[in-house]
This record gives structure tokens, sequence and C-alpha cells, in this order.
RNA sequence: GCCGACGUAGCUCAGUGGUAGAGCAACUGAUUCGUAAUCAGUAGGCCGGGGGUUCAAGUCCCCCCGUCGGCUCCA
């Protein structure tokens, strides 16, 4: 259905604005787009001319018909067209037959299939225009891209509307700034966050979280340099591979590379001293900042910096270690994406073509990724050619409160990094062998994650890990010492407090309170003050009346334990 | 990096070549109030940066920085 809504645009387009050309124009999640060549962009008003154009044409109900044709007769077909896009596949496909699919006086070259006729599509809107490049490739000439969204039914494409509206009410770098958790500054540079204090705040809790699960499953903390030598990243394969991404510094004639990964370090802690199997599997973690220099154009608020944190681990282990180690991970990311009330489906990423080490390795690595998941009996699909440079992966697509997908952890499979620096433990037998390594992360970059986060909860954390968890306010200002015993009581709780004692009325003091999405307010008057209770005011719930505080107290510490979602 | 749009007060935004504006926030004063905005006043600007055109530039042109929407790429 949005594939043929996509070929009812085109039709529109073509008819609407004779001589431009086409390029592609597949359906993709939620809705299509068509690649037109055409000299301006289209504007929003010939946007809403286009979509009137296909509003009479779906009312019209033209059928769409399947033309089976031998390559001569469409390469004559679209030469009479002079569609040279269309050309140029048809040139490159190589089957004999193709088909065709014609609505009206729109033909064009489409393996379909399509539905019977236009009037079988029940609601859409074109949505943005863009630009693409021809085959996704920089060199060839933009395109001018048209997306639109095609859905089964008036109240369907309603919702969806809604939904992105949603979304973009979320935008972590709006509710970043409303909340104060983070900035950029033009001054420091793109993609180099600068946290608030409520931003440092929430990472520090998720931190601290992280640190203590790692600990609980074995992994030893370490901690690596920020710099180091470019030899060093020319042995790992760094230099070749990776330098476009990297920044580098020289220093009385000494180079160096700034650390867009991890690994090295840790092969270093490992390589420290001799190791015998009895010590594997070595599992070394760190929260280690890295910098890498990505294109100007790709920068995204949090979910794509230049300079980021990674809760990254390296597994070394010997071979027979390796599946209970993935799967070990695996359950890991599980336990993790629960607590924050994620779920998420699994891929895996074979080799790419710019890469390290040899077929067979590659082969025993992916074998190894796969076997593992296969173990779980958990479902995923392949993603051919997507691996890094030195070994094959398991990406980890969380699902957030809306619905929408992110990449955050990975677990990828290395065989060559440890020859390569001539890692090697003693065996049963007496024989020095080199171990596997595994690289992986769990929540990825802590400002993606975060990103992702403040999306996911549209900016009301949970308790557990709101910057803010309770403010404490008083009706009059009679009551500001009581405001203030409070604050100091939940203050030796370690919980998260703040005051407002301003002279202000008490809708105006919960109006902001509410603005800042936090999950309780605490009012207090002359009668909470007499009788040591507080009004408890939850977000989302509303006036939940009196409680005596220590009850509020009690309550409050333990939702925080069990971190209530 | 590429294409396009945008950049004016802390924030959101007006200002179409001729004296830089509003609302919110901030500050000062008054108000002491029971669950989503009390009133009055004050202050706040290298109009992103640099260069050019012009008698005159926030406004037009060029370069740079940054942001947004895409492409490509990625944690």
């Amino acid at each position: 259905m949005r594939h043929s809504t996509a070929h009812i645009m085109a039709q529109a387009v073509q008819e609407l604005y004779p001589g431009t050309k086409l390029g592609i124009g597949p359906a993709i999640e939620n809705g299509f787009y068509y690649d037109f060549d055409r000299l301006q962009p289209f504007s929003d008003a010939e946007l809403e001319n286009i979509e009137q154009r296909m509003a009479q044409i779906i009312k019209q109900d033209l059928p769409f018909r399947k033309l089976e044709v031998g390559k001569e007769e469409a390469i004559s077909t679209f030469n009479q067209k002079k569609e040279a896009y269309k050309l140029e596949l048809i040139n490159e496909l190589g089957d004999t037959q193709l088909s065709l699919y014609q609505q009206g006086d729109f033909i064009d070259l489409c393996r379909g299939p399509h539905i019977p006729s236009a009037g079988k599509i029940p609601a859409f809107k074109l949505l943005s225009v863009a630009v693409a490049y021809w085959r996704g490739n920089e060199n060839n000439k933009m395109l001018q891209r048209i997306y639109g969204t095609a859905q089964a039914s008036p109240a369907q494409l309603k919702q969806y509307l809604n939904q992105l509206a949603e979304a973009k009410k979320r935008d972590h770098r709006k509710l970043g700034q409303e909340l104060d958790l983070f900035s950029f500054s033009p001054e420091a540079g793109a993609g180099l966050v600068i946290y608030h204090p409520k931003g440092a705040i929430l990472r520090g809790i998720i931190e601290d979280y992280e640190k203590r699960e790692h600990i609980k499953r074995g992994y030893q903390p370490v901690i690596g340099p920020q710099l180091l030598k470019l030899d060093l990243w020319k042995k790992s394969g760094h230099y070749d591979n990776y330098r476009e991404n990297m920044y580098f510094t020289e220093i009385e004639g000494q180079k160096y590379g700034i650390k867009p990964m991890n690994c090295l370090a840790h092969m270093l802690v490992y390589k420290s001293k001799l190791r015998s199997y009895r010590e594997l599997p070595l599992r070394y973690f760190e929260l280690g900042t890295v910098y890498r220099h990505e294109k100007s154009g790709v920068l995204h608020g949090l979910l794509r910096v230049r300079g980021f944190t990674q809760d990254d681990a390296h597994i070394l282990c010997t071979p027979e270690q390796l599946n209970a180690e993935i799967v070990g991970i695996i359950d890991f990311v599980q336990q993790v994406m629960d607590t924050f009330g994620f779920s998420y489906t699994l891929e895996i990423s074979t080799r790419p073509d710019k890469s390290i080490g040899s077929d067979e390795d590659w082969e025993r690595a992916t074998n190894a990724l796969i076997n593992a998941l296969e173990c779980k009996g958990l479902a995923y699909t392949i993603n051919q050619g997507d691996g890094a440079f030195y070994g094959p992966k398991i990406d980890v697509k969380l699902k957030d409160a809306i619905g929408r997908s992110w990449q955050c952890a990975t677990i990828q499979c290395d065989f060559t990094l440890p020859e390569r620096f001539d890692l090697c433990y003693i065996g049963k037998d007496g024989k020095r062998h080199t171990p596997v390594m595994l690289h992986r992360v769990i929540l990825g970059a802590m400002e993606r994650f975060i990103g992702v986060l403040i999306e996911h909860y549209a900016g009301a954390f949970p308790v557990w890990l709101a910057p803010v968890q309770v403010k404490v306010m008083s009706i009059t200002n009679e009551q500001d010492d009581y405001v203030h015993k409070v604050a100091n009581k939940l203050l030796e709780h370690d919980i998260r407090v703040e005051t407002d004692t301003s002279p202000e009325k008490i809708g105006f003091k919960i109006k902001e309170a509410r603005l800042q999405k936090i999950p309780y307010m605490l009012i207090v008057g002359a009668k909470e003050k007499a009788d040591v209770t507080v009004a408890v005011r939850k977000r989302g719930a509303g006036d939940l009346g009196g409680l005596e505080f220590d009850v509020f107290l009690q309550q409050i510490k333990q939702e925080i334990n069990q971190k209530v979602n």
C-alpha cells in the first residue's frame, strides 16, 4: 500500500511538474518516499498541490496494471520518457524479463506487488521534503525527496501524526534545556557535551548503578589513559582502518592518538604479566571516555556526539569459554534493559569490506555469536557487512515507550586484536595459547543513552533517576522553618530535595515544580506544621492528601530501592 | 563531508535598507495566599563572527562558526 502511494505521488508530481525525472520510490517504515530530479526543491505550497492531485487520482480509483516486458521493450519505454535513472537500473538488472506497473498514463519500473487500484488507499499524508544522493552516493547528483505516510485508516493516520507530534514533544534537546540537564557551546566545539548539575547527577546515578552491576558479575574496573602513542594505534589497525575518525596530537616530537576506543589499554592490562588459563575469563570494565571525529553533518544532540563515555568492557577468555561469556552478556543486557523498561531486538552484523583478520577467524567469531543466540533461543536478523573492522557483532536495538528503536548495546567478537598484540595464556598443556576477546557495551555511550532515556520517559524520570526527587514548599512563609526541617530530614536519607520558600502563591510553586517534572511535591501549611505531616502531591497522580512524614519517607525510600519505573 | 534552511535579550519569537521590540524568566518593592501563572516597577543587546556593497546594513553579497532537516556514517 505504501509503495503504491509512492507511485501515485510520482504520477501526481509528473502531471503537475512535467519534466521532473524519477529516481526510486520505496516503502519505508510507516510510509514511503520518492526521489525526483528537479532543479528547485519542492515548496510547502507545491507539496499541498501534489497532495490534492494525489487525492484526485485516488478518487478516480485507477487500477494498477502489471506489464511483463522484455528488457528491450523496457529500455525503449523509458528511453521515450527520457528517464535516465530508470535506464541505469534496467541496465544493471540481469533479468531479461522485467515487470512494469502502470496506473493511468504513469508507468514505473517496479518489482511489485501493488494493491489492485488507487482507490484502495485509505489515508495518506505528505510529510516533508529532503534531499538525497542518487543511490546514496555522495559523488552522485542530489535528488529531491518527498516523504509521506500512508495508513490503513484515517484514524490510524491521525494516530500516527499524533505520535510524530508526541515524539517532537519528547525531543531530548528541548527537554535537556528546559530541565537544565546539559548544553552545547559553540565556543567549546560542536558535539562536545557540557553537563549541568542536574545532568551530571543523572549521569552519576546511572554510572553508580552500572559499576555495582558490573562488579556483581565479576568485572574488574580498570582505567586507561586518554592518549596512547601513534605506533600502538598502527599496531592495532586503528590507524589504517579508523584514522579519519581519530584526533592526533604531537608533543616533543612524539606522536599520539586520542583514544576513539578503550580496547588498547585493556589489552595492556592483560599483557602486564604472564596469564594462566586458570585466571580466565578476565573481564575488564571501564567508563571510558573516547573522542571520535564525526562528520559535522551527523551530529545530533546527545545521540551523536564527538566526545562520549562508553560503559565498555573487554572480556578475555579461552575459545571454550566464549559461548558462556556471550550468553552472560546477553543476560546482563536483558536485566539492565528491564530496569529501565526497554524491550529490544537483536541483529548480527557480519564482515565489512574494510576489515582485518583471516576468513577462518571471522567465521569462527560469527558462528560463536550465532551459537550463543541460538542457545538462548533468541530471534535475530542478519545485517550483512555491517560488523566492526576487527570482528562481527550482535547489536541490541532497544524499543522505547512510544515504539521507536535505538541502538545502544553491542557485543563484538574478536580473534584478531589479541593476536596482533601477542596476548597469550598458558594452557593446561603448558603451552602458549591466544585468548579470544569480546568487546561489549551495555548502555553504549552514556550520552546517547541519557538522550534516549530523556525521550523514553519524556523527561519525567522515575524517582530513582530523577535529579530532584522531592520539592518541599510552604503555603506561607510562616512554615519556612518546617520546610527546611523536612528537607534536611530527607537529605539525611540521601534523598535529592529542593525547597521553595518564595512568597509566591502555592499554585505558582506547583506550576514551577510541575514544569520541572519533579516526582514528589511536599506542600506544608499551618496544619501540616502543627501535625508534623506533609501534603503529598505526586507527579501524574495529583494531590494525595496528608501523610505522616515518616510514612512518606519509608514509601519513597522503597520506591527508590526498587527502582520503580 | 555534501544539499537546503536558519542564527535578534537567559528562553520563545516579532522586526522586508532609515532611532533594536514583545511575552516569559531575572532583579527591586508590595502581597502571606491551601494544590497549573498576584500586582507594580527596573534592568537586560558586538542582531553568531569576519569581510564587502551602500549616504545608511539586524535586513543585501562573500567567507567562517554553530543549529535544524535530510544524505552518507555511527555508540
